[in-house]
DNA sequence: TTTGTAGCTTGACATTTATCAAGTGACTGA
DNA sequence: TCAGTCACTTGATAAATGTCAAGCTACAAA
């Protein structure tokens, strides 16, 4: 494992008030792996023997049931995923895979627990990394029980257009299937969705979304603070 | 406050393995108080000052937005609520409301924060509990997302079924406009979706329902461990 | 270049879900 | 006792969402 990968964990929120000696523990026997798109990393059900983090690229976590499938969410570098599963020491309940070429660090789940009985900071980091967590599985539930589909696209882009630097455009990260599973809807219905937002200034060109209108679709969005926003 | 109700709160997972002294030293300032039903407890977006326990009654968690309005939750004691908040010191993002006569015991927010720092078994404990209620809220949203509201309903009545001694017959125990905001979906909806179970031996009277072709009804509703199963 | 293949879009249609309106029955409070 | 309220149900209708099929485009492999 290179320096520079470490370096990068350490600073994650979630390790860098620990000790520099339980960190290190704590990474006896991690490994950090790159693997190509589409890798499942783990399987719904499988028991939680690794903490993992995105240390590159991204992954998406996903849950299926009867045939069905639905994209739950979205993990970027730097961030950990089902830290619950391995705390509660209790079976995945999403799977995950690459969506495109990704490094992830993948610690094992003993080397954590035992790292928190050592480390009271890393404890204190775990409670707030859980507790957010929980809050955003919240805000996403909020949001399809109480939004339409256009709603949840309309405020989708609201959101993305200014974690983008509200110009006027938006670059989707990710391709409309997925998109479309994140939202809880069809692709065929997200096209169309697109097309009911076209009175509302968004454009469609490939990945690249005009939004010229921002505060007719901010109208039609009614972005709100405890669904919206990921911080508070 | 009684002592008989202090030793069922100290019986709680959250609590049991602390310290005598930590345990009376958070409780110092909390209070335990009984409101009548239909009383809003929290609101959402307030500041989260206190952690809830709910010692008896029964209370809900229920979120809004743009006029809309969705159950997200229903406690019975002896549970706690909205620790996840607490511990973010953050808005509470689900506003509660007692569903009948309830005595609910406040903590305050401060205290807790105060004994994790001194108590590392309550820490664990406060892991432990986030972590199943994130859980709990991550299987929630597979339910919603991969389900439709038949599909949500057929699961709750076999999960209820089990739950109450698999003997071919069901108490509803919430009010059916309630159920119907749980499951994500209007009353009339509701009772149109059990009218769709009559033939799999769903049979209403009130809120006492028959069960009298189970099989089927399983057939229906295929549960699945990852989404129906509050353990595991 | 050709030929797939995959992502995306569109149309037609079916299903699911919500809304509006009316009516019933049970309980409550005057 | 009676009127009113509320939970619930049912029907009619509308809106939202999903499914199936076809076609289009961009990109990749042959």
């Amino acid at each position: 494992m290179r320096k520079s990968d470490i370096q990068t964990v350490r600073k994650l929120a979630l390790f860098s008030d620990m000790s520099d000696e339980c960190f290190e523990t704590m990474l006896q026997g991690a490994f950090l792996q790159r693997f190509p798109s589409a890798v499942v990393l783990i399987g719904e059900g499988e028991p939680a023997d690794f903490l993992h983090i995105v240390v590159d690229g991204c992954v998406e976590l996903y849950a299926t049931t009867n045939g069905r499938e639905s994209t739950m969410a979205v993990v970027r570098p730097v961030a950990t995923f089902i830290l619950a599963a391995v705390l509660a020491d209790a079976p995945y309940l999403m799977a995950a895979r690459t969506i495109e070429s990704s490094q992830i660090l993948m610690i094992p789940a003993e080397n954590l627990r035992d790292a928190m009985k050592n480390d009271a900071e890393l404890t204190r980091a775990v409670v707030n990394e859980l507790a957010n967590s929980y809050r955003s599985v919240v805000k996403t539930l909020k949001n399809h029980k109480l939004r339409s589909g256009v709603e949840r696209l309309a405020n989708y882009l609201v959101s993305t257009h200014e974690n983008q630097g509200a110009n006027g455009r938006i670059y989707l990260p990710v391709e409309k299937k997925l998109l479309a599973s994140m939202l809880g809807m069809t692709p065929e219905n997200l096209s169309r969705a697109f097309a009911t937002l076209k009175p509302y200034g968004v454009r469609v060109k490939g990945a690249d979304i005009e939004i010229s209108l921002i505060d007719d679709l901010r109208v039609l969005a009614k972005p709100n603070e405890l669904i919206d926003n990921p911080r508070s």
